[in-house]
DNA sequence: TCTTGACTCTCAAGTCACTTGAGGGTGCAT
DNA sequence: ATGCACCCTCAAGTGACTTGAGAGTCAAGA
């Protein structure tokens, strides 16, 4: 019979540890001295503290190990077990070097510009929405603040309340300077009508802009002009780490102000993992 | 101003986790009511905001976070900070994939089996001890207990006490069933006498065995002469989970028993990591 | 026999980044 | 006036322990 302390060094266990064990019942000492409190363990218990070791190594929870030791589950059950746990440890393994590339990205930024980078990227869900949309192609990026107003004027004018941030969703596959394939996007409630005819004739029609599991995100603050960056930085981003982009990108109008450059603009790249 | 419903909806982040970073000092509020205690949140905040969640998914804490961005350190400081988490990274996804290895041979385990494995391997350190020791070799592996008969009762006449258990180590560099180079070796304080003449002439010397950082173990209950399916199933895994043996093995006796079957030995091997 | 120091006990609190729940107040539309 | 959805604070829970306080126990040396 060992002392709590000997068997400690016997196992290297911490004291601490066996005492924890104890109180969970998943090693109880083989004796305690009823007056005194005292554990006292024997050498019989090794192999099960053998066991629950190379469990925890594993990577198994107490709780389960206690069940495996103590339950007797079938063959079936445990495979099962085991499967479950190589799924979750195949995960971790990817989302862990998923995010060391990202650090490393990070610091090959830091170390270009030597300070924090001026763009955060984020990965987010886009959820879909229900929006009344007019889609054109204009000669330049810079008619489609001026498109924006009209229809925006038009909406109000209907009494059609919009219940989130509008956005701009760019279908042209490269970054294109003129002829811009853009879509002016305004999310309204279920009972908005069907469709909304403009001053100059066009339709704005409604429907559902689709939802992204993944995008890469950042967030601009100032002029529509500066968006450059946030572009270029975004897209080192997404080659940086191995992401694809999927579908169209949206500039998701958060605040807009006369003053431009209390502007807040998010930019959203719907994107996949490449492989 | 949006209430913290709403800035959670824009933002995609739980209520409960923007009132914590409020309550850290990571992000307060833009407003706070002073009546109600209603908090307001700005779109200003979206930039702040955005930053946290980029590197809380670089895996930094939310201690270290604030310190990025409110303790304005110097570019070394942040490049140190990243460098040491891309470090802690690698460490990481070399030590999951180590345990998803470990996990999947298991696995294999279970499956030819189909059952619990019999021999639990664990990796502890072994520490280094000061010892009297007496190395031979011997016709067969049966002599090592006459031997240690022997020795054991030398030890106590001569009224020197052993301070952990008994072990042999196995010099040979592949397993021999004749002429095994086995050394007797048993743990004594720093005051034992350096060296004990046995019945025969022979010389216990007293020595440091040689601690290592690393080594596979398991332990066996029964007869030593069973202890065959220990040494197969510590071979397996060491095998199996890309470890190479760099030094001796030993056999611990935990529990010296009349009835064999009650005996209780560890079997350590030295091992490192290949590469 | 007494003292000393190493050891043991229990119980509470801390770790991290939140989440959950209880109990109660607020704001807006019907 | 009454819902209902929202907001507040505060406490406790998560996992696998560790740390610390305060008190009791054990074995050896003086």
């Amino acid at each position: 019979m060992f002392k709590i302390g000997d068997f400690s060094r016997l196992t290297q266990v911490p004291v601490s540890a066996l005492r924890y064990y104890d109180e969970l019942g998943l090693l109880k000492p083989a004796q305690i001295d009823r007056f005194t409190g005292y554990r006292y363990y024997s050498l019989d218990q090794l192999p099960r503290l053998n066991r629950i070791l190379a469990l925890k190594d594993l990577g198994l929870s107490l709780e389960q190990i206690a069940q495996l030791l103590d339950d007797n589950l079938t063959p079936e059950q445990i495979r099962g077990m085991f499967r479950l746990k190589q799924a979750e440890l195949q995960q971790q393994v990817r989302a862990e070097q998923a995010r060391l590339l990202r650090v490393e990205t990070h610091l090959k930024q830091i170390e270009a510009e030597n300070q924090m980078p001026a763009y955060e990227v984020v990965l987010k869900a886009l959820p879909g929405q229900r929006v009344l949309a007019l889609r054109q192609v204009v000669p330049t990026t810079n008619h489609v603040g001026l498109l924006h107003n009209e229809v925006e004027r038009a909406i109000c004018d209907a009494r059609i309340p919009i219940i989130a941030p509008v956005l701009s969703i760019y279908h042209d596959e490269d970054f294109k300077a003129v002829d811009v394939d853009v879509e002016i996007v305004y999310p309204v409630a279920a009972e908005a009508p069907a469709a909304l005819e403009l001053a100059d004739g066009s339709q704005l029609v409604k429907r559902e802009i689709p939802p992204f599991a993944l995008a890469a995100t950042t967030i601009h603050r100032g002029a529509y002009q500066q968006l450059g960056p946030g572009y270029t930085a975004i897209g080192q981003w997404i080659e940086a780490n191995g992401y694809q982009i999927i579908g169209a990108v949206r500039e998701v109008y958060l605040k807009v102000s006369s003053n431009e450059t209390e502007a807040i603009t998010e930019i959203q790249f719907p994107v996949a993992k490449v492989e």
